[in-house]
DNA sequence: TAAAAATACTCCATAGGTATTTTAT
DNA sequence: ATAAAATACCTATGGAGTATTTTTA
């Protein structure tokens, strides 16, 4: 019979890609983790994990497997938080991963009150690019990110929070403002001023340039605060 | 730490509501049950099952952990379908419920098939009513219902696989011949032929013509097999 | 030749059993 | 009085440990 603390060690072993390390997130010892894996292998009559390629990789079954028990594990998890409800106890600790240009602006706007209501829950917040957050949800070292969206990850579940306008900020004297409809001819120039290679803000005008050939505004809006009131 | 067996051990109870019954479902002795459980609820703190009751019943929490408690059974029941999956030995037994109105003409549709592709499914039939058919998918006492929608059930998912006409077959002479539109009122007659009381297809008539009063059809072409072609 | 995973063995916590008592209709 | 669940106690499987060997970049 497959045990939940099993299916808790091939997700370790699958997030970090190492018995050892593995072994030492779940407060066991490296053999005692092998000999679990072994035995749910032999159990099952399957190869999860194939030891000859370093850093250790998943067979294409194993990955299968792993991403299943993520969502038993998840669902098991669900049963506590039923418990901690019952008992008026929520608790714990919840990750979030979230761009830096939205972090200063966003995460005042609920922290507080969230702390409040649920005061045994720990948030632990990191800054980081999207991709780097994409990565972290994808091994459950984050429970959430927050980032400008869409992302068509196939394993990650969005939910659009808010949308904001792009909005060009020109001096009155500049020839923009005569024009009724702004098109990419009309902003391809030095003039612009963007956030730096690497920022998402930039990809999604780069983006909106290149496919709909039409731009309406520019990312800066999005520092704006005022926007956010309705959260 | 909660284990799976655990998990099905607190099923099986809300299944049966008796110890007993439970424990031989999961072949195991009573006294082995009732010590899992009643460590589960110490390690969880919380009252599972309300033993004053009789038959037992589980408490609200209760109800909320076991409801979930099946939904992690059935995900982690995914990774053995992975596994057989994986070794092109799709096995196992599919209990299905059927009505008897239409076993005789659906089953035959596909049950063949189905086990030329599947030689290692055994499939088990049970007929029973509209209602019972219910209670049993809530009991995970059978994986799918074969009836006709729509049921309304929180917990059931509905896939229409088809939809009928409903007609009305009358003698030639009969004045309803003479109609463009045939109204609840020119059937309301005892004249009208139709399946008796406690039967489904009596209650969709019933209820097309209570809440549409606009009957189109009568419900006897379900047993025309020539309908089901398409499947 | 290091670092990582597997193997050998020991130990003890606990799932499961049988026999019996307690509790509730 | 009877059926059902809880309790007492025993057994043995297997999860987890330490020490060591094997494997491979």
């Amino acid at each position: 019979m497959i045990t939940l603390t099993q299916l808790e060690y091939i997700v370790a072993v699958d997030t970090y890609r190492h018995f050892g390390r593995a072994a030492e997130s779940c407060f066991i010892t490296q053999p005692t983790l092998s000999m679990q894996i072994k035995k749910l292998e032999e159990d099952l009559e399957i190869i999860i994990f194939d030891r000859s390629r370093h850093p250790l990789l998943p067979t294409d079954v194993g990955q299968r497997i792993i991403d299943q028990a993520r969502i038993v594990l998840k669902q098991n998890e669900e049963i506590n938080n039923i418990v901690k409800d019952h008992k008026n106890q929520v608790s714990g600790l919840i990750r979030i991963g979230i761009i830096p240009t939205m972090a200063p602006y966003l995460l005042p706007l609920f922290i507080g009150n969230y702390k409040k209501k649920y005061p045994n829950i720990f948030i632990k917040v990191v800054e980081e690019t999207t991709a780097n957050i994409v990565k972290l949800l994808n091994k459950d070292l984050i429970d959430v990110g927050i980032l400008a969206t869409p992302l068509k990850e196939e394993k990650i579940n969005e939910k659009p929070i808010f949308y904001e306008e792009m909005l060009i900020y020109a001096n009155p004297t500049h020839p923009i403002h005569k024009l009724k409809e702004i098109t990419v001819k009309d902003i391809a120039t030095p003039e612009i001023w963007l956030l730096s290679d690497g920022h998402c803000f930039r990809d999604h005008v780069i983006n909106l340039c290149s496919f709909w050939e039409l731009l309406i505004a520019s990312s800066l809006s999005i520092l704006k605060p005022d926007h956010l009131k309705h959260l």
